[in-house]
RNA sequence: GCGCUCGUAGCUCAAUUGGAUAGAGUACUCGGCUACGAACCGAGCGGUUGCAGGUUCGACUCCUGCCGAGCGCGCCA
């Protein structure tokens, strides 16, 4: 319909330039869902945009465009109002063709193909393997899973990813930890993963020796500026006592995390395409390849010992290091091997999804981009904010290695799949957000999403009731449908296409959130002030089909979402 | 100190990406079940959009400077 209703604007500017009323056409022209109904369906601001070159005022020039017009039988009267917008009233046929669409079209109503087949990879999550996950990573899960079904519905071929950083110091502390709980060390250090997840892991341990380590430690766990010398003092005499066995223990305790967090993730509803292992990176030689290419096109200098990347020639505050004194490559290393192998599989768009304190690390990652030679706009990050957790009014502090956090998976065991998923995408995504865990498990009946389902529910409820007691009958005449209630309805409907586009083009699953809500809304009022079930058999039909319609919506925008519509509750 | 993200009703958050009178939920005050589910509906109350300038037909939105919050600024990940 927007563009029907472009086309009558561009024809009509088209014969004003011709006039000499106007000198350039515009780049676009937009029409947009008008908010008020005594404005019409859609209004146009393109007088107000184009009054200035036309050098009179934008109430003059609308006059102009709307003389202009030709007559379109979808159109039933357009208006000037206000400083200039151009409103349009769309003929009640027009309005109501949505409904047999949404029935027509059925679970494929709202999708589209804007996309156009393009391809994206979608990395998120991709949290440290050292813990289980907790509600500050289920933001990040749940924004990305629904972005992701977001782009699939408009057309867009996405696979999900999570980078494993399963190499690394942080794992190496993590089965020296596991190790020092196997041996029931009572000087457990105090940089150690502490949550009770160790212990039950070095339970399943068998058959190695239980060899103290701590005596073969030089440097003092006392000195605070030395804790994190004494950690690593640690990890190479847990090495060094175990021998093979160290694999052992490593292997455990990772596969243990990462079956955790498969696990929860999967019952949250997010699946994943691809978990790509950062160890794969160094396995394949990559890792050093990458480096090579980078000496090679001399973006790499050395300096007391390391080897540093000019990052600050592509825009970065600093240069960074690559590869440490001690030979080690840094995260960073890894990072840009695995943003090159991701750009050589041949995506149109690359998305990370990052928590708000990674950003300081955008900038060093497209300059790799840049430097072996890619578009580094190809990469996009999206920031997900922290979520500050409160309990009975107070601020939760959260660390995996302190063991003190709320895992995901308590939340959806005690809030619901629903309501989590719904509750974490309800913010804007680069919003600061108050996650109240009182209120999320006292008075789970004023989150929205049970509004939500129970609008689904009524209806199928219903539907139920109208095929017991009617024969079927599919005499429906939708010009009956002109109440008050059933006009905004119509209206809420006519937007849902929109909003599944501009929700998904601008990763914004709040914005279908929040429409879903008000559409519900829209459907509680008409149930409480309208009857369905009424005798007279055209007028039942047609507002039978109405709601069938709603349902059918909310079914698919709830599904986007990740959240069941359920026919009972 | 520098950088990033923010600041909207008592509280939690929206605002069609620069549009018309800034809206929901919650809290509070009234009112509505012998109709299809009251997990609902209706009415009221609540605002100098952190502050001060600027850009233009028009600013919560863009620019500048302050104030405040969170996060970054390591040869950690």
């Amino acid at each position: 319909m927007k563009d029907t209703l472009q086309l009558l604007i561009i024809n009509s500017l088209e014969s004003l330039k011709e006039n000499g009323v106007i000198e350039e056409l515009p780049e676009s022209i937009r029409i947009d869902h008008s908010k008020d109904k005594s404005q019409g369906d859609f209004a146009c601001n393109i007088a107000l945009v184009l009054s200035k070159q036309a050098k009179c005022t934008p109430r003059n020039l609308a006059e102009k465009i709307v003389s202009n017009l030709t007559v379109s039988d979808k159109v039933d009267r357009v208006e000037i109002a206000g400083p200039g917008f151009i409103n349009f009233f769309l003929s009640h046929e027009s309005n109501t063709s949505v409904i047999e669409n949404i029935i027509d079209e059925g679970e494929g109503y709202g999708s589209s193909n804007v996309g156009n087949g393009k391809r994206v990879l979608l990395e998120f999550v991709s949290a440290n393997p050292t813990g289980p996950l907790h509600v500050g990573h289920g933001r990040g899960a749940a924004y990305g899973a629904t972005v992701s079904n977001l782009l699939r519905a408009v057309g867009f071929e996405v696979n999900n990813e999570y980078y494993v950083n399963d190499a690394g110091r942080q794992m190496d502390i993590l089965a020296t930890s596991v190790y020092l709980r196997y041996i029931g060390t009572e000087k457990f250090p105090d940089n150690g993963y502490k949550g009770d997840y160790i212990k039950s892991i070095s339970d399943q341990l068998s058959g190695i020796d239980k060899v103290d380590i701590l005596p073969n430690v030089k440097a003092s766990s006392d000195d605070s500026n030395d804790i994190e010398r004494y950690m690593d003092d640690l990890i190479v005499s847990c090495k060094m006592s175990l021998g093979e066995s160290y694999k052992v223990v490593f292997d455990t305790a990772i596969n243990n995390i990462l079956d955790g967090i498969k696990r929860d993730l999967s019952g949250f509803g997010v699946e994943y395409q691809k978990w790509f292992l950062e160890q794969s990176l160094i396995d394949s030689g990559l890792s050093n390849k990458t480096i090579k290419t980078l000496q090679d096109s001399e973006c790499i200098y050395e300096k007391e010992g390391a080897l540093w990347f000019r990052t600050t020639d592509f825009g970065d505050e600093k240069d960074r290091v690559v590869v440490r004194e001690n030979g080690n490559h840094t995260y960073f290393a890894s990072d840009i091997a695995y943003h090159l192998e991701k750009l050589e599989r041949g995506y149109d768009k690359i998305i990370n999804i990052w928590g708000a304190d990674h950003h300081g690390y955008i900038a060093r990652v497209k300059a790799s981009i840049s430097a072996l030679g890619h578009d580094p706009d190809k990469l996009e990050v999206l920031l997900v904010q922290f979520a500050n957790l409160y309990r009975k009014g107070k601020k939760v502090s959260m660390s995996t290695r302190s063991g003190s956090f709320v895992t995901l998976k308590e939340l959806c065991d005690e809030v619901g799949n629903d309501a989590a998923r719904f509750f974490y995408i309800l913010r804007k995504s680069e919003q600061h957000m108050d996650f109240d865990l009182d209120l999320a498990k006292s008075k789970t009946n004023e989150n929205p999403v049970f509004y939500i389902q129970y609008a689904h529910a009524r209806i199928c409820s219903v539907l139920k009731q109208a095929s017991e007691k009617f024969a079927d009958s599919s005499a429906y005449d939708l010009s009956l449908l002109s109440n008050d209630y059933e006009v905004s309805l119509i209206k809420s409907l006519n937007r849902y296409k929109g909003v599944v586009q501009s929700s998904a083009l601008n990763y914004e699953p709040h914005v279908l959130a929040y429409y879903l809500r008000e559409l519900a809304g829209n459907f509680h009022s008409y149930y409480n002030g309208s009857e369905f079930l009424v005798d007279d058999s055209a007028l039942r039909a047609s507002r039978l089909l109405l709601i069938s319609s709603v349902r059918q919506v909310i079914s698919n925008g709830l599904k986007l979402l990740g959240v069941v519509a359920p026919e009972s509750m």
